[in-house]
DNA sequence: CGCACGTGGTTTTTT
DNA sequence: ACCACGTGCG
């Protein structure tokens, strides 16, 4: 055995990466290590002869993640992790049922359907249907069906007490009949079906039980239900599931991820005693101890405490702004600062809890010439170009694809209207054909399309990969679709025409890189992988994100924008239970990404939805100590409660701009207006967003930190300013 | 068919 | 403010 490979591992880490053939939970606090540990683990029983590569599953949650796993053990290890079994929950399920599509009544070449295709499958079934898009939003019900699935729930178990919920579960099976016929799956299917093929089906299930005799998973207090009976079933009685996780870090509750699932783990694994990893070796002190101060004003937590070798470091750097665009302002001033002083932008996060505040920071860096990325955007195969090309290759690989027939139909333009596709889905209707089947029987322009179809398939049968896809983009007609673009368009489209060559390229690199380098392996690619393409990674640049995707990343400095409340924590995680517990989860995840320095701002009025709206500070700020952290500017400047007179003298432009007349003031002293800081008897302290009608009907609207947004009438309830 | 205009909505996201 | 989506017209 290779004993260098225990070497600088905490004795924790150690433990963790030593234990003998027991199931466990390693509760891994953020910068401790989890993934070294893990890595490790299956370095240490490979080489420890404990057991072969060939008995290892390993689970992630994103594909980086399985990657990043593979290179790492690969530099410990000189083996072949070809054959091992280590990706996404996503990756292992589709893995699993191409092995047995029969056993899982799948056709061979099923393709996956992603998020997008799964909504507009649905709507098409909706309407086919006759139901009522208004009462039933088809993004409500694609939710509704991914969420019962990923519960491990079939239609038939859904239970229905109402008749809206019992609509839902028709459209529900129908769509999962739909899907049957098409010889589709969507994501939640993947793995629903899995579970339900290893579930039913015992000589498989033995199969793979014998096979892996330890199974690790990453980040295992995202996983949702299914994905917890999935690990169940295929651990059994004697295979040893290690997991690893951190109930802090959970921030993905509001879709499905079940922390409970830990708890759960303890219970059905008989895990005697939780490891915790609870030294952290990513940033200073002071960070670490405002990141635990806040996380202990949750409930409920395993519990666990970061702690480093290292100093305390910098203070907390603290930012009043007046507006989000001085903020905006303040920052790209620190960023030319720290630039200066050698810290490379690269090294320098700027993160936000919506998408839409990106808006206002990337002006500034635009305007100060600093380059930036923006992760989270749209990805690569999600581009409409590449969708419509893909949907070609599907067709071809799978007639029964209605989906991808409609998508491509008449794209690019081929006189089939809308009136043709109406006619072709009553035929297929009528005949319970696919939709290629009845345009086969067609005549005309649709005919012409089938005949494209199978042209392409024949032409390109025994063509490698990229060549295949070189000819269907030609023959399409799509190049010459976005060649001929003109005028308004003629930019977009040449970029559309970049990317559909950076198509050929991923393919030609896909024939390179995969095990299977067959035409369905590269679809299947396309649907799991959508967002690992994506280029320009070299430059020095900043990087933008929403705290949700800066889970796992570190930066030298961390910039924690928008700390306001109703913001961050957001004003829709206080109707949810819970959702306060989350959004610090999340704050706290916010704040364990730096390892040097961190700013935390906040601005008094920033413009949202199109209109200026005043926050408080966020109640997050608040429970950082004191002593950690140094405010930049005075300390909350314009809102002491003992003083108004500062707060008095802001130019508040647009207070009365919305048209109140003046005389909206019942109170000879207090002075209302919207940005107005007012206390409340029951509802506590608030800030005043709106203002309505006059005299004795006055009415205003506060925002209050506790009790969320009301309206008062001035004449009734007891205001005073603060 | 494609454009122009109107409407609604707007937390977070991977697979 | 902004964007995605849907409808109605030329």
């Amino acid at each position: 055995m290779n004993s260098s490979l225990l070497s600088g591992l905490n004795p924790e880490q150690r433990q963790a990466v030593t234990l003998p053939h027991q199931s466990a939970l390693i509760l891994a606090g953020a910068g401790s290590g989890k993934t070294r540990v893990l890595t490790t683990r299956i370095a240490y029983l490979i080489s420890s002869g404990a057991v072969s590569p060939h008995g290892i599953l390993a689970v992630t949650f994103t594909n980086k993640a399985a990657k990043e796993m593979v290179t790492r053990l690969t530099a410990m290890l000189p083996i072949n992790t070809r054959g091992m079994w280590i990706g996404t929950f996503h990756g292992l399920c589709n893995r699993m049922l191409r092995a047995h599509f029969r056993e899982a009544n799948l056709p061979q070449t099923f393709q996956i359907l992603d998020s997008g295709d799964q909504l507009s499958a649905i709507k098409r079934l909706m309407k086919a249907m006759n139901v009522d898009d208004e009462k039933f939003p088809p993004r409500e019900v694609q939710s509704f069906i991914s969420g019962s699935k990923e519960q491990g729930l079939r239609a038939s178990e859904v239970e229905a007490y109402d008749p809206y919920t019992r609509r839902k579960v028709e459209i529900f099976a129908e769509y999962d009949a739909q899907c049957q016929r098409e010889g589709v799956v969507d994501f939640s299917e993947l793995l629903l079906r899995c579970y339900e093929l290893l579930s039913r089906n015992a000589a498989l299930r033995e199969h793979y039980q014998e096979r892996f005799k330890h199974i690790l998973v990453d980040e295992f207090q995202d996983t949702n239900k299914l994905q917890y009976q999935w690990l169940k079933l295929l651990a059994g009685n004697n295979n040893a599931l290690f997991a690893v996780g951190d109930d802090d870090q959970s921030i993905y509750a509001f879709r499905g991820a079940n922390v409970g699932n830990m708890q759960e783990l303890t219970r059905d694994f008989h895990v005697q005693n939780v490891i915790k990893l609870e030294q952290n070796y990513r940033s200073h002190g002071n960070i670490l101890d405002a990141a635990n101060a806040l996380i202990s004003n949750n409930r409920n937590r395993l519990g666990k405490n970061l702690w480093t070798s290292e100093s305390g470091g910098e203070q907390l750097r603290v930012y009043e702004a007046e507006t989000d665009v001085d903020e905006a302002k303040f920052i790209v001033e620190e960023i030319q600062q720290l630039k200066r002083d050698g810290v490379n932008l690269t090294e320098m996060a700027l993160l936000y809890r919506s998408n839409a505040q990106s808006r206002v920071l990337e002006h500034a860096l635009v305007s100060a010439g600093l380059s930036y990325r923006v992760y989270g955007g749209l990805r690569f195969f999600e581009r409409q170009e590449i969708k419509h090309a893909l949907a070609y290759l599907r067709l071809m690989e799978n007639t029964d694809d209605d989906n991808a027939l409609l998508r491509i139909i008449n794209f690019p333009t081929r006189g089939i209207g809308t009136r043709s596709i109406e006619q072709l889905q009553e035929a297929a209707k009528m005949n319970s054909t696919t939709l290629f089947d009845a345009a086969a029987r067609a005549g005309g322009k649709v005919s012409a399309f089938v005949g494209l179809i199978e042209s392409l398939r024949s032409a390109t049968r025994e063509l490698p990969l990229p060549e295949i896809m070189d000819h269907v983009l030609d023959h399409s007609g799509l190049i010459a679709h976005y060649q001929n673009e003109t005028g308004a368009k003629k930019r977009e489209s040449e970029e559309r025409l970049e990317n559909l060559n950076e198509l050929v390229n991923a393919a030609t690199m896909f024939v390179h890189e995969a095990e299977d380098d067959s035409l369905t392996a590269f679809l299947t690619h396309a649907s799991l992988e959508a967002g690992e393409h994506q280029a320009g990674d070299s430059e020095d640049a900043l990087h933008l994100m929403t705290v949700h995707s800066a889970k796992g990343l570190e930066f030298h400095t961390v910039f924690i924008t928008g700390l306001e409340e109703g913001l961050f924590p957001h004003q829709n995680s206080q109707r949810e239970d819970g959702g306060l517990d989350e959004e610090r989860r999340l704050m706290y995840v916010a704040l364990t990404r730096a390892r040097r320095r961190l700013y935390l701002s906040f601005a008094q009025r920033r413009m949202l939805h199109g209109q200026v709206s005043y926050g408080m500070v966020s109640s997050f700020l608040r429970e950082l100590p004191e002593g950690l952290l140094h405010w930049i500017t005075p300390r909350f400047s314009a809102r002491k409660t003992f003083d108004t007179s500062s707060f008095e003298t802001n130019s508040y432009v647009n207070a009365f701009a919305s048209g109140a007349p003046e005389k909206t003031q019942p109170l000879p002293h207090a002075v209302w207006r919207i940005g107005q800081r007012v206390f409340h008897q029951k509802f506590g302290e608030g800030v005043i967003t709106g203002i309505e009608g006059s005299g004795a009907d006055a009415r205003v609207q506060v925002n209050f930190k506790r009790a969320g947004s009301k309206w008062l009438a001035l004449e009734y309830a007891k205001l005073t300013a603060v």
